[in-house]
Order: C-alpha cells, then structure tokens, then sequence
DNA sequence: AGTTTAAGTCAGCCTTGTTGACTTTCCAAG
DNA sequence: CTTGGAAAGTCAACAAGGCTGACTTAAACT
C-alpha cells in the first residue's frame, strides 16, 4: 500500500532511498519558503529604490557579465523584450546602468554598470550572500554539495547551459 | 587577498570549508534558475486553465491543511487578504474550491477542494513530484539531505515554522 | 538590392501584489 | 443587555511587471 506512492532512488549504486509522495510534497515546500527567504533581503532593499525583483535580475547579470548585450540578457532572464526593456530603460535614466553602442556591430547596445549601479549591486548582493552563507553553516558544510547538485538537476537544461557558463567559464 | 573574500564555514567540526564570494554567487544563481525549472511544468498547466502561480499556491495549501481559514491561508502565504481572495473567488466560483461558513464561528470560512479542484492539483503536484523525483535521482541520493538542510536554513523563522509542522505535524 | 537581425517603441491585456473603505460576526466590558 | 472594538472576509481601485502584436530604425549579411 504505502509502497504505492514510493520512488525507488538509486544514485551512483551507493545507497538506496525511497521516497514516497509525501516526502517529496515536503521538499516541494521547502523550495517554497526557500525562495521566499531567499529573495525576502534584497526585495526590501529594492523597495527603498521603488525597484523590483526585475530590476534586480538585470542588475545580477549585467553585473556578471559587464559590456553584455540586451538580447543575451534576454535568453538568459527568458522574459520578453518589452518587458526587459521597461526595465532597463528606468535603470539607465536612473544612471545605474550605461548602455553604449557597439563598436563591432553597432546595432547592439552593450551594458555595464555604473558606479551608482555596482552600489546598489554590492547592497543586493551582500545581503543574499550573507544569506547563502549563514544557511551554509547551520546546515553544515557536508550539506553543500548537495545542495548545489539537486537545484543544477532541477533546471532546465538552457538554463542550465547558462548556469554552467557563468563568470569565468569557456567564453 | 583572495581571503579577503572567503568565508571560513564551520560546520559540526567535521571538516573545514571555504566558501569565496563567487562561489556564493554561483550558489545564487544556482537557487535562481533552479526555482525556474520547479515552477515550468505547473506554470503550463495553469496556464491551460487560465490560472497563475497564485493559483496554485492556495490549492496547494488546501490541499496540505482541508478546512483551513482563510486567515491561516494568508499568514502561509504571506500575502494580503484582498489578493488571496481575488484567487479564491475564481477558485469557488469554477468550482475548485468549496467555501463553508464556520459552524462555531460563522466569520470564518473553512476551506475544501472540490472533485475537481483535486483533479487539478493532483496533475500540479505529480509534474512537480516527477521533476523533484527526477533530479533527486540524478543528483544521488546522497544529496537529499543536504538540499533539504540547506533550503530549512534559508527560511525566515516564521515561514520555517509553517514548513515544520506542515502536513502530518503537531496540530 | 533585398533580407535578416538587434534594438527599441507604442498600445493593450492579464496576473498578482498593494491600500483604503466597508460589512458581518463575535466577544467582552460597562 | 447593550455597545464598542476586534476579527474575518469582501469590494474597489491602483501599480508592477509579465505577455502579445504591430511597427520603426539601423546595421549587417548574402
């Protein structure tokens, strides 16, 4: 009967785990209020500016990958570009964000930020890493392995792609 | 100088553990894109029925706690009561969500899902498990409990509270 | 020269968050 | 017993940030 609802789980042949539906439900949840605390930090921040969670994932990732072009921003937030425009356009009035026209090709507008810019940056992304680092400890650090590997698992794998290639990977 | 942005990580004494600032990020983005993949499938199914991920979250919190009041919905959502019970009335009104007057407290409305809205939410939470299930698996089993450790230790303390004693808790 | 591509704009729609004003119900103090 | 406040829920209106579709401009490719 309870064996009805349990997923054999077997890994690289270590050990053996079953998981029944509502073991999973519970994980479920955890990426629920995880999330929640996850972005709970810099969204206040980010009200303080009269910003939200979108002016945030620009920031991330021009940030990232300084001199980025608006239509790779686009394949990796997976947002329309009406939408990521709106958005950049406050950014760049607000002199957080610098957009300069491509010299190779010069339909394409490369970003970076500001001084103004990498503050904000710096704010947000301190208080998620301060964030990231405390539920490290308190897990302990045999936790953060796996950690890592189920969310790189759980990703789409464009996004994925993504993931992998970020910062200092082949370029 | 690359000490200057390491974190040293002490867990329970078991080992010892260096966590640079970019590793953080990557730990971020990992977090960012992986909530992405957990959100895709059922975001298409709603999307089917003309629902969003607000939606979703209410059915599946009443599905976790049958009979539950709106007040206990919003104080797990974390959201105001207007815009829960603009989802709630569609809910009742499609014929999901069965809405009853208490019985000793006639303010309050106890919560149910309907035939219907179980169907739903059971084609939600089995997309979700599956997706759960699958990157458990991929990742080794291993990984669970630290995927688990970590996101309870990215909880604020009130959501945490709401996580432990979810489902089969003390009542 | 003609087509494709990158970026941007305008208009309009939807979901889902917000605040403020309101009703109904309950309960407790006078 | 009544009255006044608190609590649960509802209605209205607004804003952020998703979306689609149609269109322009400029540059690049073929």
């Amino acid at each position: 009967m309870a064996d009805r609802n349990a997923t054999n789980l077997m890994g690289r042949g270590e050990s053996l785990l079953f998981l029944t539906d509502d073991q999973l439900r519970r994980a479920i949840e955890a990426m629920f209020f995880a999330y929640r605390g996850f972005t709970a930090d810099p969204d206040r921040i980010l009200h303080d500016y009269g910003y939200g969670r979108a002016h945030h994932r620009a920031i991330h990732f021009i940030n990232r990958s300084p001199g980025t072009t608006v239509n790779n921003l686009l394949s990796i937030l997976g947002v329309t570009k009406q939408s990521l425009n709106r958005v950049l356009r406050t950014l760049v009035e607000d002199g957080l964000v610098d957009s300069r026209v491509g010299i190779r090709d010069k339909r394409e507008r490369h970003l970076h930020l500001t001084e103004k810019g990498n503050a904000l940056e710096r704010a947000l992304s301190e208080a998620q890493r301060t964030r990231m680092r405390d539920a490290f400890r308190n897990a302990g650090p045999d936790s953060v392995a796996g950690f890592r590997a189920v969310l790189e698992q759980m990703m789409d794998p464009d996004m994925r792609r993504h993931y992998l290639n970020g910062g200092d990977g082949p370029r």
